[in-house]
DNA sequence: CCTAAAAGGATACATAATGTCTTTTTAGGG
DNA sequence: CCCTAAAAAGACATTATGTATCCTTTTAGG
């Protein structure tokens, strides 16, 4: 359960390595995906998808590639994930609790809502110059412990 | 991304079910299914797999049925979930890091290690009698914040 | 032995994941 | 103005997973 796609993986391999690079250059989804050891065509369906948000920016033509839309520091691995992966819903009835009209077992609907926020939570906390700059910080909820 | 498919929704409803009926009251699977609005064949399959690890006790022939295998304070919701859905593993690299030797990106695993942690964290708190009770348990982390 | 009930196995269908291929658009450079 | 490099877009193929259903077998009571 709860399992990362390998889109997921490929986008979080290819955007991280964006991340690594100046904000100005522009990288070839080919050098890209052999570097991050992702099939090329594959990569390139993704980033197509982070070029519609804004997530990279996209040139065509001679010269052409992919640099990172933002600054890395701001773009959250949370941003990444959610748009390839679509939101973090642990269970439907989170979203639409109108499914969840039953009476006992709906008990369950805080549990998953709680799940959400933790995963929402750290994955937020992270920043792709984070990742790139191989600096994770620490969590609070691991301070809590 | 982190979706409880309709198989581990079916698996806690049933169980819950279970959890809110005297201990050594045996119920039909027919019943349990109707009750809680599941597919009978397919709540079969799913409390097949809890009977071999002791969840659920069955009893065959007539007058047969299912059981709590254990009390329902001593069954958490992480353990129901696991039986039906598997370890909750966020990303493969969490239990294969020799998968992870790459140089960069893989600073993502100690992220994904949390998030799993956050996970299990959560599921762990809640047993199948706070939730045929009713009465979910506020989350330490809720407290933090 | 007859009937009720779960166990086990095989099967069917739909959807999502994981890619690939081809064609089209865009842009730079001679 | 063409030629070439590169991404965009769309169609397609393959597999795996999810979501069941059905049928036969085993077990147990009466």
């Amino acid at each position: 359960m709860m399992e990362l796609t390998r889109k997921g993986e490929y986008a979080i391999r290819g955007i991280v390595y964006l991340a690594g690079k100046p904000l100005d250059k522009v990288c070839l989804l080919s050098d890209i995906a052999a570097a991050v050891d992702v099939p090329p065509t594959f990569l390139a369906k993704i980033f197509q998808q982070f070029s519609k948000i804004g997530l990279v920016r996209s040139f065509r033509g001679t010269g052409g590639g992919f640099m990172l839309g933002r600054a890395p520091e701001n773009i959250t691995l949370l941003e990444v994930v959610e748009a390839v992966e679509g939101p973090i819903i642990p269970n439907r009835c989170v979203c639409a609790p109108q499914d969840c009209d039953r009476s006992s077992f709906c008990n369950v609907h805080p549990i998953w809502k709680q799940v959400q926020e933790q995963v929402c939570g750290v994955l937020t906390g992270v920043t792709l110059k984070d990742l790139s700059d191989g600096k994770i910080k620490p969590q609070p909820t691991d301070l809590a412990k």
